[in-house]
DNA sequence: GTCTATAGGCGGATAGAC
DNA sequence: GTCTATCCGCCTATAGAC
């Protein structure tokens, strides 16, 4: 019956992701994972020996999502312009498709910040801080960007991509916009985001609108 | 002993504000709260009925002090520019001293998005909407500030405000920071969120720089 | 592999003395 | 108002039958 284990398994991961997703790792119960996965408690122990190692497997899939995308922005052979409208557009599109994903990395983190420490480990952080290092100052030798310093343009760029999907529900809310609407707001910000850091890098100069 | 009592009652007020914000609700314990507040835990149900009570308590005071001010942002008679400035500022501290607030709403309202109508039943949406159109409105008569939406207005801010200090484990690692020098950026944000926003509204023109 | 039953511990909440 | 002692429910984890 390994095929019929594998599906389980399967139906598992989905589910813990779910659920720890939606309730993080002190609000997820193992028995509404169970639940989820049309299994009973005892199984989830017999398949994942407890519940921690179940979280740090869901937890270290996410975590590469997230890295994967990160490491194509800064190696392109293209004008920085262009480079960091992809990056926008393709950043906003993947938080897009799947909103809890920085949620739950977001409130774990906070609980047990030592988690990042460990799972980050494999993510060559170093080698992508100094390509986005060399990216900006390339774009600053050259007469593209004006002077700004790593910390300040990824910060930004984060905040403008990220925040707006995450916190969706409180701005919809505070806007009065149905979820259509607001699908429409966040598929313009594409390219208006792209356009508001470059206006501040004085790409685009303020008098040319 | 009433002295004594507001005493103790601000001491738990603190204390809790603290611990709720570095563990969320799930994560945080009675027994470090009160050893935080230098009581013993049954003294905490004898301030606070239950740990919700006392969670919701502080989550009421920090969404009154956010809408507050908003409230000033729309209202004040000084100069746009002046009003954003002061807006960020303040924006930028009520979060960082409870990072919690966001997360938690935004986690809880995927649970039940009714939290959100009950969170936020206080406040008068529709009038600080009109407030904040007006002032828009205003500002761009007097050539104080190029056409924007107001949507796109208050995304941009919200994000630029709330999202690096939601975010500050992940940011931090990925940037190699220690608390002190994150803390520093964050403290630093205070002026640049407001010169950002401006130079996309064409008060700053980029060239000043 | 799948289940039921239960151990074991943690943590929120309360009783009751002072 | 403040303390100690304790209750009790919930949840992880395991034992053991099938």
């Amino acid at each position: 019956m390994s095929l019929h284990k594998k599906d389980t398994e399967e139906r598992i991961r989905k589910a813990a992701s779910r659920i720890f997703s939606l309730r993080g790792f002190e609000g997820a119960r193992m028995q509404e994972i169970a639940d989820e996965a049309r299994i009973n408690k005892a199984m989830l122990h017999y398949y994942f020996r407890s519940k921690k190692m179940l979280f740090d497997m869901i937890l270290d899939e996410k975590i590469t999502q997230i890295f994967v995308a990160f490491s194509e922005w800064f190696t392109e052979e293209r004008s920085f312009e262009e480079k960091l409208r992809a990056f926008v557009q393709k950043q906003i599109t993947i938080v897009s498709e799947f909103p809890v994903l920085p949620l739950f990395i977001l409130s774990e983190s906070r609980k047990n910040p030592e988690i990042i420490n460990q799972k980050f480990q494999k993510v060559p952080i170093q080698k992508l801080r100094a390509s986005f290092h060399k990216m900006i100052d390339e774009a600053y030798q050259k007469g593209e960007i004006r002077k700004i310093t790593l910390e300040e343009l990824l910060v930004n760029t984060m905040s403008l991509c990220v925040y707006p999907i995450v916190a969706a529900p409180i701005l919809q809310h505070v806007l009065d916009l149905d979820d259509i609407a607001y699908k429409a707001i966040i598929e313009k910000r594409k390219d208006t985001v792209a356009e508001l850091l470059l206006r501040d890098l004085a790409i685009i100069k303020a008098s040319d609108l």
